[in-house]
DNA sequence: CAGTGAGCGAGCTTCCGCTTGACTT
């Protein structure tokens, strides 16, 4: 039951509103309070606001996998209010039309206080004022089972995920690595490409394209066909076809077809159709952005949440598109009318179809949340905004107006002409193919996409004498499949089912995040953990990383809908087995007692430590690093240089160490040499990643801001530094820019600087009370430091830092024990 | 920007899928 707010008057409720609705999001939940008006109060949800515990399982498996549920943790302030709007008022849910808004609807009654039976529970599918009016008529209650499916996924998300991560972490000795029935998938797909590509071996063959004359025309055409075989061109071999391997194979075949005579044996002239793509769903918005624009999934979906939540207009702020999170090719029928209005006005009426366009989803019969995503108003061209958008903006809503307008266009029509030539003993054929586009159709909105066009084969009548002129052997190769790009890798997550619109471009960031793929321009290319986290995977774990899993689950799923299978049961089907592969894992163990070994925390960070903790103290650090020797002498003793991983990054040292205390900084040299030391000068990165050029002699201080030039100053034949037309950084140089340095490291003012730093005396912090109680979790050294500020003693400035930091740590304490009374 | 190096440690980190905002070491 809710709870009487005391500050329940005072709520930001609109007049006299007599029913709160809840939608996902806050753009929606505007235009629907313009269509509902002033009875109703509608507030947005923000997405899920309910969830599992971040920190620990949250799933009690003996109980049927009984999840605990907590608000999460960016969403307080909004379930919070919620609550107070809600007051007084008849509920709606309203989220959208698919599992996962059943869920959040069935999360936000519960923490309102609502009973899901009640009927409190309506659909919009259409954003329109009619539509949104009669769906607040029909309320239903919350369907449970959907509900129930969206649960089954949760948990076994949580159960796959939250066992094989610390495993892989506990195996890699590495620290946060991740694994998961979606990115692990989505990780071996690009592994395997890249081990397919390493496998594959280049292979030759030849093509022969004669010059024919025929009727006093001449044209080229490829052979395609000896003694009825067809010429195979690809890889590998095919049976009853011909393959010509060799340039000997090649050049003895040309010889024999010169001798020939020819004529024209066949001349087929057909139209072809070409039908425009559908609108954009989240997945082809991106994988078009990447091909046409470069832009990684990512920056696609943020340029598209601009777009979508309004971009500034003279007539005030407008949203250029619908919402870019979509699995839908569905459009309304308003949008569908406009649509052909600006074709019919803008390209003319012959590009427009007597009937509209109508595309099918591909799970057919589903309700779905969204349209497909098009602009708003297709009468907004994207020529008559530019001005109001970035470049890149812009460039988006382009690409989206065009694909929406040609998506409702006319096929494109090609003429397609193919002309066969034979030989008098009907042993070789040549064929000539040509193809001219006749009506440009959608193509006129949407472009071309690759070389769609041929050149036209010359017209000449069927049965003419052809005369071959001349042949060419051309040696090709076969080439290994592409590697993946972020296009390509959402279009084959998509078809396999893996991952939701919300999730591709997340998914992608994940696989970086983690070390486990590179970016090579716009490829994708796994590294050497990816590749062994994926073996380890499918060894230990092929049901998991099964390309079918996903499908598998979601044919179940489909079952737990329609209230045909329990839920817990479905979870159980998916997890045993799993269970069966975890139990095969061996495991690590401790090798001063034998018993096994786990990932444990400590304020510093991941370790390894053993089971028996405390009677066994053994403890192992995640991610030793072995240092590299970079097949260099020292200068000082002549021992192998290392490159080691310090604070700050990458350097070089002496293998002597601590006898040898040589180091010396790693970077990516520059080509050019120290004008001070005669040392390389090397491109470093600040943390914010700013580059800078620092000489990599330690001893050396030469520094600059700004890269070197290959000219030198005049006056001091220092090289001069890429500002402006080129200045001199060097201090005692006369054409020098002080503006170009850092300032001197001299004596005098750091000490004026730490004596105008006295004043501002440490003072204990306002909310200094209610820390203390955490003070005995802090280290003796932190709390000391603590306590000194606290009394308004004077500390040196490592002591301030540590006192700092011992601060925010207490303040985290503070909020984390919060967290944990709340509930009870 | 500058400097760097082991080992401690016993509760952080991880999943997928919805959605947008944001002060601190």
């Amino acid at each position: 039951m809710p709870k009487k707010s005391t500050r329940g008057t005072s709520a930001p409720a609109k007049g006299g509103a007599a029913t709160l609705v809840v939608v996902e999001s806050p753009a929606k939940a505007k235009s629907i309070q313009k269509m509902l008006g002033p009875a109703y109060e509608v507030r947005a949800s923000r997405g899920h606001v309910a969830d599992l515990p971040e920190r620990e399982l949250g799933v009690d498996v003996a109980r049927d996998f009984a999840p605990t549920y907590e608000v999460k943790k960016d969403k307080k302030p909004v379930v919070e209010e919620l609550k107070r709007a809600v007051q007084g008022k008849r509920l709606l849910i309203a989220t959208d039309p698919d599992r996962e808004g059943e869920a959040i609807g069935w999360h936000v009654a519960r923490l309102l206080g609502r009973n899901p039976e009640e009927p409190i529970r309506v659909e919009f599918h259409e954003i329109t004022p009619k539509v949104v009016r009669q769906a607040v008529e029909k309320p239903r209650p919350i369907d449970q089972n959907l509900v129930d499916a969206q649960q089954a996924r949760r948990v076994l998300d949580r159960l796959l995920g939250y066992n094989l991560s610390p495993l892989l972490s506990l195996e890699f000795r590495k620290r946060a690595l991740s694994a998961g029935r979606v990115q692990s998938v989505a990780l071996r797909l690009v592994v395997e490409r890249e081990e397919e590509i390493e496998a594959f071996k280049r292979e030759e063959y030849w093509l022969l394209r004669g010059l024919f004359q025929a009727a006093e025309k001449t044209f080229p055409a490829l052979l395609y066909e000896v003694d009825g075989k067809r010429l195979w061109a690809g890889q590998g071999e095919k049976e009853g076809k011909l393959h010509l391997k060799t340039e000997a194979e090649a050049k003895a075949l040309a010889a024999e077809a010169l001798k020939g005579a020819y004529r024209v044996a066949q001349v087929e002239v057909r139209e072809r159709r070409k039908s425009p793509p559908p609108p954009f769903t989240t997945s082809t918005l991106q994988q078009a952005a990447s091909s046409r624009l470069g832009y990684t999934a990512s920056r696609t979906m943020r340029i598209a949440q601009r777009l979508y939540e309004g971009v500034d207009l003279p007539e005030g702020t407008v949203g250029l598109i619908t919402y870019m999170r979509t699995d839908s090719v569905r459009v309304s029928p308003e949008a569908l009318a406009l649509a052909r209005e600006v074709i019919a006005e803008r390209f003319g009426p012959s590009f427009l179809p007597e009937t509209p366009r109508v595309y099918k989803n591909r799970k057919e019969g589903v309700q779905d949340a969204h349209e497909a995503i098009r602009p708003t108003d297709p009468r907004r061209t994207p020529e008559s905004v530019r001005k109001y958008l970035s470049e890149e903006e812009y460039r988006l809503y382009d690409l989206i107006w065009r694909r929406f307008l040609a998506s409702q266009m006319k096929d494109a029509l090609y003429e397609q002409t193919a002309v066969v030539l034979e030989d008098e003993k009907g042993r070789l054929r040549f064929r000539a193919s040509g193809s001219i586009l006749k009506f440009e159709g959608y193509l006129k909105a949407w472009g071309k996409e690759e070389e769609e066009e041929e050149p036209p084969v010359p017209a000449v009548p069927e049965g003419a004498e052809a005369k071959l002129l001349q042949i060419t052997p051309e040696q090709r190769f076969t080439e290994p499949p592409p590697r993946y790009t972020d296009a390509s890798l959402v279009k084959t997550m998509e078809e396999l089912g893996i991952g939701r619109p919300s999730t591709y471009a997340p998914t992608l960031e994940t696989l970086e995040k983690r070390g486990y793929v590179e970016r090579r321009g716009r490829t994708l290319l796994p590294t050497p953990l990816g590749r062994e986290v994926t073996r380890y995977l499918k060894e230990r774990f092929p049901q998991v990383v099964a390309y079918e899993f996903t499908a598998r689950m979601e044919d179940r799923l489909d079952q737990v809908e329609e209230g045909k299978a329990p839920w817990p049961q479905v979870v159980w089907e998916f997890y045993e087995p799993f269970l069966g592969e975890l139990a095969q894992v061996p495991k690590k163990t401790c090798p001063k007692c034998g018993r096994p070994l786990e990932l444990k925390v400590s304020r510093y960070g991941q370790f390894l430590g053993c089971t028996g903790y405390p009677e066994c103290t053994y403890t192992e650090p995640l991610e030793k690093k072995e240092a590299e020797p970079i097949g260099e002498a020292c200068p000082k003793c002549g021992k192998p240089l290392l490159r080691k991983e310090g604070r700050y990054g990458s350097f070089i040292a002496c293998s002597g160490y601590p006898a040898c205390d040589y180091t010396r900084d790693d970077g990516r040299p520059t080509g050019h040499t120290c004008p001070k030391c005669g040392g390389r000068v090397l491109e470093k990165r600040s943390k914010r990643g700013k580059p800078y050029y620092k000489c990599e002699e330690n001893a050396c201080d030469f520094l600059s801001f700004y890269p070197l030039l290959d000219t030198t100053c005049p006056s001091c034949g220092w090289p001069l530094v890429k500002k402006g037309e080129g200045a001199c950084i060097n201090p005692n140089c006369p054409a020098h820019d002080p503006k170009l340095l850092p300032a001197p490291k001299a004596q005098g003012p750091k000490k004026a600087k730490k004596s105008a730093k006295a004043p501002s005396a440490p003072k204990p912090p306002a909310d200094w009370e209610a820390l203390k109680a955490f003070l005995p979790s802090l280290l003796p050294e932190e709390r000391q430091a603590v306590e000194a500020l606290t009394q308004g003693k004077a500390l040196a400035e490592a002591e301030v830092k540590l006192a700092r930091r011992a601060l925010f740590k207490l303040r985290m304490q503070k909020g984390r024990a919060k967290k944990e009374v709340a509930p009870a």
